[in-house]
RNA sequence: GCCCGAGUGGCGGAAUUGGUAGACGCGCUGGAUUCAAAAUCCAGUUUCAGCAAUGAAGUGCGGGUUCGAUUCCCGCCUCGGGUACCA
């Protein structure tokens, strides 16, 4: 009999898909288990050796929780909108519907090619119109949701109070002050700006090197443009409160905190010396007021031209107007450098009673806080930085005492080093205002300013975030259309339920305009609308960004051919929230975040049950290659590359290379390509190969050997159970009943915990094992069938087929654990002489520990560790270890 | 700079409420089978010393706690990821 994988590979994968094996239903009577995988975007190059890792874990999961009893949903889409299909679409003139088919075609065969166990009826297509139909709807809730801060809460646009002094305004400010209030809302942004793909990208989707995280390229720059804000920092607090209850890695968690950013301290107003006004700065130190010795206001600041002085407009005037030439990656590139220019005037320090000069300088944001700051050189690095640049006083107002040794304290008291940990408050007092924190502690002095600032109507403690409004319109062609329509008298509307989906319109210009414009502007019939009452109206043209489609997929599976609603809210009641989502941690902040923002808003709407869509989240490791670089530092293609005795020589100059770990790549040539594998050692060798390769969370790289070596073991399973000879009728062995029943309880353990690694290994122990007796009965070769059926569902339906049985496994219950065979009677004790282990010693279970030492200390073995010794004690762990301490 | 995570044989990796370090696999070595090879099966494989029995060392580095530390504590080093004038 041949072990010839691809023929029953092939049958089995037909058997599942042709008797919807795999379908799940709304079944009350069993638990569910909602297991999601992050979908992919179909490029044209295919598959990726990472997609099927992620997913094999998941399809083990689901496999062996439907064995166990649970009514599973895992499902399978397309995150199809995107710019590889438009850009494409560019060069060839095909339309990004007729790539982006293709390539999920060809990603549903190489998917359907692992034999995964997704119910393919619930398949989702996000550029589908009647997937984006309901995308749409969506924005057009956000569009009529506002926040109530005291509630914490969204809420219907038509519940907003106007407040009565914008009611006095009359209707415009009315409409002003609503469209201000949306959680959609289309406003004139500072947005960034890629060149290359002429288009606006995301806060997100800049990367920290100034690069775009979509081309990667660095032509980003900042401009103002109206565009389609989404409003996330209202959501801030529920966001990062939520999180708490999540079963996520902690790393998803704190990148999550820290993208939120949040921070308290106080907001504090300066009297402007000279002039009528305030100066408003937000602080995280107010405890720090008494140290504050100069102000600093960021060049777009809106009070700039009336603080500055005649003689010192000019040279303020330069240096704002470079300022905003300069990008916010040159404004960070040149962080070093601290530049800016004094205004000529004073702020009026509200402690100290005295002048303050307010600077300018682009260190300070407008975009965070007031955009205006208090410095205090003493005990803020930065502030420091400037201090020291333009000789401005530092005054300590923090002893750091014992924390600091003698010289350090000295220089930080006469204010010539920086000291921003806790100490001991100092020239802290003034009885002239009545305040006096020396002595105190940090929290006490936070406080105890906050207190009176507060009192003197000077200041208010005030919470910050860092998060932004989420720019959300895109100058693409290949996303989904906004339904929106601009009238001609300024109006802005949605378009009614009813009227969804707006479809994208045919064109064959695909292109973005220099100026920002989209290319559906060119789309002159489809952009023109007009009212019942005449009134003419133009359709938005900008598109949604590809996140939106994977806010909410998870919620469309549910009940994916719904034309009345997006999902029906009993299904939904039923399968949320998803129980384990599995997919790589570059989407930590991006995906993540926003589609929390999405179900949030759902929530408060009554229009999902739970607060949060995702309970368990894991990220898989990313596979890497092996890939080769000469001394130099230079990388190797890997075909020039040959191994003698362990190392590696180049082909050509002979020279000896460092075997490195990097991103598979073309330019490397260590690309590994999916059907290449599953055509050479089947798919339930890939499937096991990622699997027993390390840690699913873990970084690992690719061997070709490594797939050979688990191709060889199912091959040793083929050969030993497809043989007739090796499965006999008949009583079992009892050490083949023990290996039998710890691998029964491993591997389920193990799959529970995410440890597919080490199953696999029990699961060679239990096949080596079988080799060693040579016979096991058709029952002990059956329950291994089941165990090994996540994992090599094809091998392992083919080998319940050999006995006789009906299809098909994978619906066959998990085999029960019996106990009784794992029972020991005895032990073998490492015995150790001071910690040292030095010979073995097998002996009964329930041995008294008093026997267990006499046999220990007794034994030939150990005479000659006691010679000349003194026993100082034993120490027995029952069916762990025996440590004679001697002396 | 700050926040996470990780360092174990030639390689991927096992083992942590502290208890036999190196499971399982790859590679390598030897043997069986074969005219030969492939494939397969069996045995060995942390390093050093030794024919061996055995002994010594050993989980990034330096300390500590403990009868006992890969595991816990303190101080470092290296690598990976995230983030950064956020006041």
């Amino acid at each position: 009999m041949d072990f010839n994988f691809s023929e029953f590979e092939k049958k089995w994968q037909n058997h599942w898909l042709d008797n919807k094996v795999f379908s799940s239903e709304v079944d009350t009577s069993k638990p569910k288990f909602y297991c999601l995988d992050m979908f992919p975007y179909p490029s044209g190059a295919g598959l990726h050796v990472g997609h099927p890792e992620g997913y094999t874990a998941t399809d083990i999961i689901c496999r062996y929780k439907r064995a166990k009893g649970f009514n599973v949903l895992h499902p399978m889409g397309w995150d199809a909108f995107g710019l590889p299909a438009e850009q494409y679409a560019i060069q060839t003139g095909t339309h990004p519907a007729i790539t982006t088919q293709k390539n999920c075609d060809n990603f549903r065969r190489q998917i359907q090619s692992l034999g995964l166990s997704y119910d393919w009826d619930r398949e989702i297509n996000t550029t589908d119109p009647s997937y984006l139909k309901w995308t749409q709807w969506i924005f057009i809730r956000l569009y009529n949701t506002w926040f109530d801060e005291k509630l914490q809460k969204g809420r219907s646009i038509e519940e907003l109070p106007i407040p009565a002094d914008i009611k006095n305004q009359g209707q415009e400010a009315v409409t002003k002050y609503i469209e201000s209030r949306r959680l959609a809302n289309y406003d004139n942004a500072q947005v960034w700006w890629c060149n290359t793909c002429k288009t606006v990208c995301a806060n997100e989707e800049v990367l920290n090197d100034g690069s775009h995280e979509k081309c990667g390229t660095k032509e980003v720059e900042r401009r103002y443009l109206k565009q389609w804000m989404l409003r996330i920092p209202h959501y801030a607090e529920r966001l990062l409160d939520g999180l708490a209850q999540l079963d996520w890695p902690e790393g998803v968690k704190d990148m999550q905190r820290n993208w939120i950013g949040k921070s308290t301290g106080a907001e504090v107003d300066f009297e402007v010396d000279g002039l009528n006004e305030r100066l408003r700065v937000y602080t995280t130190r107010p405890d720090t007021l008494f140290g504050a010795t100069y102000m600093v206001i960021a060049p777009e600041h809106k009070l700039i031209n009336e603080i500055v002085t005649e003689e010192k407009k000019a040279e303020v005037e330069t240096y704002t107007r470079t300022a905003a030439l300069k990008s916010d990656l040159d404004r960070t590139e040149l962080s070093k450098e601290k530049t800016g220019v004094f205004t000529g005037c004073y702020a009026i320090n509200p402690l100290t009673g005295k002048q303050i000069p307010i600077w300018v300088a682009d260190y300070v944001l407008m975009g965070y806080g007031t955009g205006a700051i208090m410095a205090v050189p003493a005990h803020d690095t930065r502030d420091f930085e400037f201090a020291k640049t333009f000789d401005i006083p530092v005054t300590c107002i923090l002893d750091p005492k014992g924390q600091a040794d003698a010289e350090l304290r000295e220089k930080i008291l006469n204010g010539n080093d920086c000291w921003t940990e806790d100490g001991e408050y100092i020239n802290s007092a003034n009885t002239d205002v009545g305040l006096d924190i020396n002595g105190l502690t940090k929290k006490e002095g936070i406080a105890t300013v906050i207190k009176w600032l507060d009192e003197r109507n000077l200041g208010k403690a005030t919470v910050n975030y860092k998060i932004r409004d989420w720019l959300f319109s895109r100058q693409r062609y290949w996303g989904e259309p906004f339904p929106i329509i601009h009238w001609e008298d300024g109006e802005i509307s949605v378009v009614e339920d009813k009227d969804l989906p707006v479809e994208l319109p045919k064109t064959d210009k695909y292109q973005p305009s220099e100026s920002g414009e989209s290319p559906l502007a060119n789309a002159t019939e489809w952009l023109k609308v007009t009212d019942e009452n005449g009134r003419k109206g133009r359709r938005e043209t900008n598109t949604m960004p590809q996140w939106a489609g994977s806010c909410w997929y998870y919620l469309r599976y549910i009940d994916p051919k719904n034309d009345e609603e997006p999902f029906s809210k009993v299904k939904e009641n039923y399968w949320m929230p998803v129980d384990l989502y599995i997919g790589g941690a570059e989407h930590a902040v991006l995906h993540l975040l926003y589609s929390r923002f999405w179900h949030k808003v759902l929530f408060d709407l009554g229009i999902v049950s739970t607060d949060e869509p995702y309970q368990k989240l894991y990220n898989q490791g990313m596979i890497l290659a092996f890939a080769y670089e000469t001394a130099s530092g230079s990388k190797v293609t890997s075909d020039m590359v040959e191994e003698k005795d362990g190392k590696y020589f180049h082909i050509e100059t002979g020279d000896e290379l460092k075997q490195i770990v990097a991103k598979m790549s073309k330019s490397l040539k260590n690309v590994v390509n999916p059907d290449d594998v599953v055509a050479n050692y089947g798919a339930d060798s890939l499937r096991l190969y990622e699997m027993f390769m390390g840690p699913l969370d873990a970084t690992k790289p690719w061997t070709d050997t490594g797939v050979k070596g688990v191709f060889n073991f199912l091959k040793r399973v083929f050969y030993f159970f497809a043989d007739k000879d090796n499965v006999t009728e008949g009583e079992e062995n009892k050490e083949t009943l023990k290996v039998l029943h710890q691998t029964i309880k491993k591997v389920g353990q193990d799959i529970e915990e995410m440890k597919f690694n080490t199953a696999i290994s029990q699961m060679m122990i239990f096949t080596n094992h079988c080799y060693k007796v040579k016979k096991v009965t058709r029952e002990t070769a059956e329950t291994f069938a089941k165990v090994l059926a996540p994992y090599a569902p094809h091998l392992a339906e083919e080998l319940w087929a050999i006995y006789g049985n009906e299809p098909a496994v994978c619906q066959q219950p998990w085999p029960r654990v019996n106990e009784s065979y794992l029972v020991e009677n005895s032990f073998e004790y490492p015995v150790s002489f001071n910690g040292k282990m030095r010979f073995k010693l097998e002996l009964p279970i329930d041995m008294p520990k008093e026997d267990i030492e006499k046999a220990a200390t007794e034994h030939e073995n150990a005479q000659k560790w006691l010679d000349g010794k003194q026993i100082v004690k034993i120490i027995v762990v029952p069916k762990k270890i025996i440590n004679v301490v001697v002396r």
